[in-house]
RNA sequence: CGGGGCGUAGCGCAGCAUGGCUAGCGCGCCACGCUUGGGACGUGGAGGUCGCCGGUUCGAAUCCGGCCGCCCCGACCA
C-alpha cells in the first residue's frame, strides 16, 4: 500500500523497468502534446548540465571554441551532398511557412549542421594559415523518429556537434581520433560507462562521412547502446560546399574535415548501465544529489538535536563541494530512504539520537547494501573517499558486466545463440562484405556495432559465410 | 507508413453493449491531530466544460458520424 508508483523489476520487463526509472527519479517525461517529444525536467537537466561541462572543458582542452548556426537550414544545403540529403530525408522536418507567407525556399530544420556549417566554412577560410578551423556546436537537432523511447530517441533532442576543417587528411583523421578519445575517456573516468572504440561499417556509417567511428557501450539487458559518434568526412563536404584554402605552395586545395558529437543519449545510457530495481544510480562525478542527510527523533527535543547536527555536517560537506540535502520534512524516515534512493543520490546519512550519544553518524552507500556506522571526527573525509570509491566501483562493475558479456564465436549457430538468449556482445569474424552484414541483420535483428580498434589481426572465417577474414567484429542488438 | 490500443480529477482506472437524477474509486494533494532508526494512521477537505465538433433524444461520459491527439508493435535512426 506504502508505495506509490512500483518500478517493475529489470528482469520483469526492461523498457518497462527504464521508464519508471526515469519517471520515479523525475528525470523527464514524454511531452505528450508534441508526437515523440520529451520534458527534460530539472532533475534530467541537472545530470545534462554536468555532462556539459565536463565535455565543454575537454573541448576547450583540445582547441575547440564554441559557436552557434542556425537552426533553419535552407533545403537545397542539405541536397548537396548526394549521400548526405539520402540518409536524412526520410527524418526531415521542413517549414513551408514563415510570417504567413509560402517560403520561396523550404528550411529544414537542422538534423545536424554539416551543411551550414560548410557554408559558412566556405566563407570563413581562405588560406592554410586560416587553418586547422576547430569549432564545436551545442544545440538542439530535429530527426523525425517513428520509434521513440525517452533520451535514447527523441525527435527532437540536445546534443553537441563539432565540425573541424584541416589542411591535410592525415590532421582530420587524427583529429577524428583524437575526439573519440575525448568521448570515450569521458564516458569511463565521468560516466563510469566503459566502451568499446571501433570504427563502423560502411552501412552503419553516417551519411555523408568517408569512415565513421564510435564509442559502444553495453547495457544492463544486453543490448549495444552507440554514445559517441566521430567523423572522418574527408573532402566530401568540402566539395560539395567548395570549402577551398591555398596550401603553402599555393595550390588551391579542399579542406579535409570532421564531425563528433554526443547527444542527452548518454544519459539514457547512464541510467541503462548503473540503475537498479530500485531506481537511479548516477556516478558521484554526475549526480545531483551527492548526500542526503536524515534526522531521526521522537520528539520536539529530539528534532531539534538532530536536525542541529545534521546542518551542521551538511555545511561541511557543502564546504567540500558535495551537494547535500538535510531532509528534515515531516515524513517517515523509510518513505525519504526510498525516495532518495528513487532519485539516485549516492549517499544516505542517518543521524539519531543514538548516533548523538556516540558522535557518529550512519552511513549508507547507493550502490552497496551495507549500512555502516562513522564517527563524525572522520566523518566529511570518510564521505569523501566514499564517493571516490563508488565513482571507481561502478566503472569496475559496469566493465566486469560487459566483459562477461562479451563472447568470442566461431561459428554461426554460436552466435546466433548468444543473440537469441543472453545477448551481449558477440566477438566473431566477419568477411568485410556489407550483403553478409544485412543478412545477418536481416535474420536476427543483430548489428556490427563496431569494428574495435586495435584490433588484435588473426586468420579466421567470416561467421556467416566462410570467406577468410582478418579480424573479429562486435556483433548486438542495439538502440 | 502498415497493425493494435487509448483519450473521464495531478496520476492510474471504473462507469459506456442495456442513455436517466448530484459522475465514482485508488494513489497523490491541502488542513488538523497522532507519529518518525526502511514505504504509518485517523478525521475533515479541495479538485472534472467525461479529447474536440456535429447529430439522434425530453435527456448523452454512454448511441451515431466526423475530426484531433498520444502510446505500443513492425521497416529507418544519436
Amino acid at each position: 500500500m506504502a508505495e506509490q508508483s512500483p518500478i517493475t523489476p529489470r528482469a520483469k520487463d526492461f523498457p518497462e523497468w527504464y521508464q519508471d526509472v526515469i519517471r520515479a527519479a523525475d528525470l523527464a517525461e514524454p511531452a505528450h502534446v508534441i508526437k515523440g517529444a520529451m520534458v527534460i525536467k530539472p532533475n534530467g537537466y541537472a545530470i545534462w548540465e554536468k555532462i556539459q561541462r565536463e565535455l565543454d572543458t575537454r573541448f576547450k582542452a583540445t582547441g575547440h571554441r564554441n559557436a552557434y548556426f542556425p537552426l533553419f537550414i535552407p533545403e537545397s544545403f542539405l541536397k548537396k551532398e548526394a549521400e548526405h540529403v539520402e540518409g536524412f530525408s526520410p527524418e526531415l522536418a521542413v517549414v513551408t511557412i514563415g510570417g504567413g507567407k509560402e517560403l520561396e525556399e523550404r528550411y529544414v530544420v537542422r538534423p545536424t549542421s554539416e551543411t551550414i556549417i560548410g557554408h559558412f566554412f566556405a566563407k570563413w577560410i581562405q588560406t592554410h594559415r586560416d587553418l586547422p578551423m576547430l569549432i564545436n556546436q551545442w544545440a538542439n537537432v530535429v530527426r523525425w523518429e517513428m520509434r521513440t523511447r525517452m533520451f535514447l530517441r527523441t525527435s527532437e533532442f540536445l546534443w553537441q556537434e563539432g565540425h573541424t576543417a584541416h589542411a591535410t587528411h592525415e590532421e582530420s583523421l587524427k583529429e577524428t581520433l583524437q575526439m573519440l578519445d575525448v568521448y570515450a575517456d569521458f564516458a569511463e573516468n565521468v560516466m563510469a560507462m566503459p566502451v568499446v572504440k571501433g570504427r563502423k561499417t560502411l552501412n552503419e556509417k553516417f551519411a555523408g562521412a568517408v569512415m565513421s567511428y564510435c564509442i559502444e557501450g553495453m547495457m544492463q539487458n544486453g543490448w549495444a547502446l552507440q554514445a559517441g559518434t566521430s567523423h572522418d568526412l574527408g573532402q566530401n563536404f568540402g566539395k560539395a560546399f567548395d570549402v577551398k584554402f591555398q596550401t603553402v605552395e599555393g595550390k588551391s586545395e579542399y579542406v579535409w574535415q570532421t564531425s563528433w558529437g554526443v547527444s542527452t543519449r548518454l544519459i539514457g545510457g547512464l541510467i541503462m548501465t548503473h540503475s537498479d530495481d530500485a531506481g537511479l544510480i548516477c556516478p558521484p562525478k554526475l549526480a545531483t544529489y551527492h548526500v542526503v542527510i536524515v534526522p531521526i527523533f521522537k520528539n520536539d527535543a529530539e528534532r531539534a538535536a538532530t536536525t542541529e547536527v545534521a546542518r551542521r555536517l551538511a555545511a561541511d560537506l557543502k564546504a567540500k563541494d558535495l551537494t547535500v540535502v538535510v531532509d528534515d520534512r515531516d515524513e517517515r524516515p523509510g518513505a525519504k530512504y526510498f525516495e532518495w534512493e528513487r532519485k539516485g543520490a549516492c549517499a544516505r546519512i542517518e543521524i539519531g539520537p543514538k548516533d548523538l550519544e556516540k558522535n557518529s553518524f550512519a552511513f549508507k552507500r547507493r550502490d552497496l547494501e551495507k549500512k555502516e556506522f562513522v564517527p563524525m571526527s572522520g566523518g566529511v573525509a570518510h564521505v569523501l573517499a566514499q564517493m571516490d570509491a563508488m565513482q571507481g566501483d561502478l566503472l569496475r562493475r559496469a566493465r566486469a558486466f560487459r566483459d562477461a558479456g562479451t563472447k568470442r564465436q566461431d561459428t554461426w549457430d554460436g552466435l546466433k545463440a548468444q543473440m537469441e538468449g543472453p545477448g551481449g556482445f558477440g566477438s566473431a569474424h566477419w568477411c568485410g562484405d556489407g550483403k553478409c552484414e544485412a543478412q545477418v541483420k536481416e535474420e536476427t535483428k543483430v548489428t556490427i556495432r563496431c569494428i574495435p580498434l586495435d584490433n588484435p589481426q588473426e586468420a579466421g572465417a567470416c561467421v556467416r559465410c566462410g570467406r577468410p577474414s582478418q579480424e573479429r567484429v562486435l556483433f548486438a542488438r542495439s538502440y
